[in-house]
DNA sequence: TTTTTTTATGGTAACCTTACCACACTGTTC
DNA sequence: GAACAGTGTGGTAAGGTTACCATAAAAAAA
């Protein structure tokens, strides 16, 4: 590929001039100008960004941590933060670290390696890996965790408050015995959405029972098994409030397979907003992350922090949006 | 951060010697080799990608360019090319074209400028730009777009034998009047699913009928458009053969809405092999692309073809795999 | 012993670009 | 007519690494 070198010989001036040039810096003569612009095109130059890096010891490159852009969530994710990334001048690389330890720190490494100038983690977070970020100087932001040891860049949903929204929305429409099928232990999400679930419950004077609690990993399998414990009980639920819509969808086939219906016998509401939900019968209802937002919202957040490290770093919490379909709303069913 | 000159200089060592360490190359005492090493560790000493690639004029990194990571299909494809990439020491940047020309072309400049090894093209590429790349001299791949005029690394699925083995597996079940929702006439793949239907029903002795062929976009909604079609027909199908998943359940949506039961009153198949095809009711039969393996494959054909440039550009067709749920098979509606 | 080979290390140019300084010319101001 | 500002251009170091050549001591072969 031709050189800055090539297009200066060529236009018969120095690299100096060309690179004035290219940067729009400095003076330059008009007749020299149009040489130059000339040389390029016919040379077809394109600036090294490689070299360009070595001396501003900027990528113009983002790092994409996450689980697994198969899942759910990621796509709609990588999507919103390339859309900024791009405007803004920036390439993303993708990672998926399928929530390995050993992966996710050897991304870290090949991403320092590879100079990029920021990472975005998506996914669980643990506080020693955000220390090591911290110590090496490289920006950060994380998705859906809570760090509440030192100041980070953070986006993250109101999952309490999605989940307060949920249940309380069953509590309206009549249903009292609310189960709950929840996500993994280790994970802060489901952790909060437990929360919200208790306090719906505690505003409306509805005892907490933890018999009522099943636990799920956010597989459309567990929510099988799960909701398949909640049905055998002597005492069962008359609703659950999903963890997400994964879950729900398992929940909602076990449901339908021992002859009751939804949502006259049994009320169901997921957490996500996934398009899947309203191509199921009934439609499911569900709580809406506002996953293009946080991926933006990501995005600029941590471009800006790049551009002007010193500013403090915050985190931004993005209310969630109830989206009742058929599945949570009795005396409409079938429709 | 830590230079190799900080490493050199901690160790009380040239240059050169800890390169040597570095790259594994050349004479180096045990002695010394420790003493680099314990400095590498002390200064959390990282090599600069971009200094080696200024010389190696490699980045080991691949550029992903496809429509939409959101869309079905893409999200598995991305991964089995980064777990590829990963495993061959190699990152992959994503670019979503959303199919816009312009967006296309400036996504190849800024791959160009960044030096990437090579560039994975999924969804429709034109002759234009497989032209344009090969005379940049741009080592690349194609996805799902045969290339004729000039031999390409390319990968793809053979549409049209997976379309036979859903129509023929229709006429199996003793549907006779089969129609088709067809992709986008500008889709390669689109065209070649129809291809594979007519065949099948060539075969099979039925005559073509174009009134029984409705356009479609591959979204679900125009799913629901093309079976409100084939429905008012006075003559209509007992069966459709849909080009992809989502206007399947679209169509399958329209169907129970008219209070038709499938598969009894009409049998239907998509195209794909989504998961979600699997959550509805009934199961929604269809034609699974091997998408992994085309990802696999083809991350390991363009790496190795940077690795030796000098091998032949060749093509690999994989056969997709019928998947027969209950949308499709006669007498064993709803369970 | 002398010559050759092996082992071990260091110095420097090169990769491509930009930052910075130096130089020269034109025109303006005192 | 001397000093100065504005315009236009070129040379060179620097960024971090590796390739390549040079040097030298130690070991092996003559």
């Amino acid at each position: 590929m031709a050189t800055i070198k090539d297009v200066a010989k060529l236009a018969g001036i120095s690299v100096s001039t060309v690179s004035r040039v290219l940067n729009k810096s400095g003076y330059v003569n008009e007749e020299t100008l149009k040489k130059v612009n000339l040389a390029i095109k016919q040379l077809n130059y394109k600036p090294s960004q490689i070299a360009r890096g070595m001396i501003s010891r900027k990528t113009n490159t983002l790092g994409l941590i996450l689980p697994d852009i198969r899942n759910v969530f990621f796509p709609e994710l990588a999507r919103a933060i390339e859309d900024v990334a791009q405007k803004q001048g920036y390439s993303v690389i993708v990672c998926n670290s399928d929530n390995d330890r050993e992966k996710e720190e050897s991304y870290f490494q090949l991403l320092q390696e590879k100079y990029v100038d920021g990472i975005i983690l998506a996914g669980e977070v643990t506080d020693n890996q955000v220390q090591t970020l911290k110590d090496r100087g490289i920006a950060f932001l994380v998705i859906d965790t809570i760090v509440d040891f030192m100041p980070v860049l953070s986006v993250h949903t109101d999952h309490i408050n999605g989940a307060f929204l949920a249940v309380t929305h069953l509590i309206e429409q009549g249903y009292r015995r609310i189960a709950h099928i929840r996500g993994p232990a280790a994970s802060s999400t489901a952790e909060n959405r437990l929360e919200g679930y208790k306090q719906a419950l505690s505003k409306a004077g509805i005892a907490y029972d933890s018999s009522l609690v099943q636990m799920g990993d956010y597989q459309i399998e567990s929510g099988h098994d799960a909701m398949n414990k909640l049905l055998v009980m002597s005492n069962p639920p008359d609703a659950v409030f999903v963890a997400n819509d994964l879950m729900a969808l398992g929940a909602m086939d076990i449901i339908s397979d021992r002859g009751l219906k939804i949502p006259d016998d049994i009320g169901i509401i997921g957490f996500d907003g996934l398009q899947l939900g309203s191509v199921v019968k009934p439609k499911l209802s569900t709580v809406a992350q506002p996953i293009y937002e946080i991926g933006t919202i990501a995005a600029e957040m941590l471009i800006e922090s790049i551009r002007n490290p010193e500013k403090e770093k915050n985190s931004v919490i993005l209310q969630p949006k109830l989206v009742i379909r058929d599945s949570s709303t009795r005396g409409k069913a079938g429709d």
